[in-house]
DNA sequence: TTATTTTAGTAAAACGTTTAACCTGGGGCC
DNA sequence: GGCCCCAGGTTAAACGTTTTACTAAAATAA
């Protein structure tokens, strides 16, 4: 049944140090002898183990990936996309991937994730915003670390990051095109760097129109960038502002529920008010009416996060590289000429 | 910094056997002994190494995951949140978990995973429906294998399932409730075994208070269940049968797609047709009308397959049990009383 | 007291790889 | 012919555990 590598040295006639070096394709062998390890390697369905090979390279072809807790059971598929782009990635490369969450609130005294400890990683891609204390507690592992959708504030780690700036903008460009100038913007956490970007690609989007905008316009004191906080937020910003007639939301959740708000005060949509949404989540085609949005290429992300990855694991090198990918405007029917 | 169970055995002042013993918790140690090693074990940080463990022991604390690729990139995160389920209680038992895809197509003579032919797992989740012939390529490698959402033909096997027949039948039984005595049925591939049991559960609603129904009540030839079908499928029912009152579609994305189609023909929903689904995936809220539907637990599924993976594994038992996970109605604003 | 059993622990082999160091038998060069 | 080199391997140690078989000391029985 499983065979090792002695029972193809024995089927091939050689020692297993040649097998093994036939495996790893090493040039100290002649080009008959590998054919001959080969053939037997396929008769015997010979694969190497993974825990030997373990043990001895400490390299285990294992890729943790970590996110919070609350990331991981956010109900629109994001993280879960990303982490499908990596988790496919890996196996196109020959690396697992093993999944974990951790605490939103980890705390320096906690434990890292078991797979770290156990040395069971070679390198840790970790989505989203995550405490400064698990980067810091990770530290002393020196393991190959990329970040997807976040980098740390201290510290240069290589990231793949949504080009949230150019987002921000074009989608208040959007707007703006459509001859909207009263614009409001909505966010959860303005501290996570993603949110604070986007608003940023705002504000620029119409300064450069020559508009300033103040606190009238924006609800960026929403604590948690879901559905009931858009409602919240839209209902806020309405009581301060009524002359807005178009909306930035930070992401789509948050339009979802401004949208929710509107409805429920016969405020029509895109006809009274347009609406805009950032991320493109799945579900944005489905309701009524469909969610202008920017696009965010989820699948994509996670990928390139572990193509940067296995170039720093084969490479060595640990350059903090960042990488922009770039974003796209998907208009649909909840924004409006005026 | 890495400490193996040689440094515990100096620090402690035992051998690395004892170690090995006091971390498997045997009795053969007094719980002196005990004690200095657990120290010794806090204050080096030491944690056994997987891969040495797993090359003495043939256990690698890993289970396989495997779903096709279609289930994997389906949009609505239906076995995305099975394997949430599945990871999180391996989490808390200390196991891994390896997700991998096959092909749909997959044929008896396709590789399998490559964690299987590595041995870098004890045991493997199969979720959804796979082909055959990789069940048949799975048996030579005797591994436990647990179902989940899923049942093979031939072959016993402990599974997790869904109670189809109950939860198309209270589906029905809902419709029916609300005065619909035209009920009609729409459904991607029939062949699926859970599909099948959906429609049982249908027809045997309709059974108990005498309607038999025909082939002008249902459309089941799709050969998808996406929304796309369920427009198609909406379309034909309509073109056969315009007494229709209510729709059972044997899950969420053809409900939603079947929707769209009223809404497109001016068909207005729930007052011209009621309209349920089956599985409440997470978009199900927003869409407009909200959508009635049955209630799938999917995180628990998920757990309930690891579970029970776990107690195969600590048992040694391979009972071929088989767990049916209830299921519940929602009832939203897609249905109502004519 | 001596023989036997029990207790508490240890020595060492084994698991399946990788890899540094070591061989060996020609061929080329002077 | 003697020497060195090189191509093409092989030997054996090492990786960090688990576990079987063994042992020394203590407890018990005769």
């Amino acid at each position: 049944m499983k065979s090792t590598i002695k029972d193809v040295a024995q089927e091939a006639g050689v020692s297993v140090a040649t097998v093994s070096l036939v495996v790893h394709d090493n040039d100290r062998i002649s080009s008959d002898t590998k054919k001959k390890v080969h053939r037997a390697i396929k008769l015997l369905n010979y694969h190497p183990s993974r825990s030997a090979r373990g043990l001895v390279s400490k390299k285990t072809g294992n890729i943790g990936f970590i996110l919070t807790d609350d990331h991981f059971l956010r109900t629109e598929p994001f993280y879960t996309r990303i982490f499908l782009g990596t988790e496919f990635q890996a196996r196109t490369n020959e690396y697992y991937i093993l999944l974990t969450t951790i605490a939103s609130d980890y705390k320096k005294e906690d434990p890292l994730p078991r797979f770290i400890l156990e040395q069971n990683v070679d390198g840790i891609i970790i989505a989203g915003k995550v405490p400064c204390d698990l980067v810091e507690n990770l530290k002393e592992y020196n393991l190959p670390l990329v970040f997807v959708d976040f980098l740390p504030f201290k510290g240069q780690y290589p990231t793949i990051q949504i080009d949230n700036l150019k987002g921000g903008y074009i989608a208040t460009e959007h707007l703006i095109n459509y001859g909207h100038r009263n614009i409001g913007f909505i966010a959860g956490d303005i501290k996570h760097p993603s949110i604070y970007e986007r608003f940023q690609g705002y504000k620029n989007a119409l300064e450069e129109i020559g508009i300033r905008t103040n606190d009238k316009f924006y609800v960026i004191d929403e604590d948690y960038p879901a559905r009931a906080n858009g409602y919240e937020a839209a209902s806020k910003l309405y009581k301060r502002n009524r002359n807005i007639t178009a909306i930035f939301a930070a992401n789509d959740a948050l339009a979802i529920g401004a949208m929710q708000f509107y409805k429920d005060n016969d405020i029509k949509i895109p006809d009274d008010i347009s609406i805009i949404g950032f991320d493109d989540v799945e579900v944005d085609l489905l309701i009524d009416p469909s969610l202008s949005t920017i696009h965010v290429p989820k699948i994509e992300l996670g990928a390139e996060a572990m193509q940067l990855m296995l170039n720093i694991l084969k490479n060595n090198s640990t350059t903090a590289k960042k990488i922009l990918v770039p974003v796209e405007l998907i208009v649909r029917k909840s924004t409006k000429k005026i």
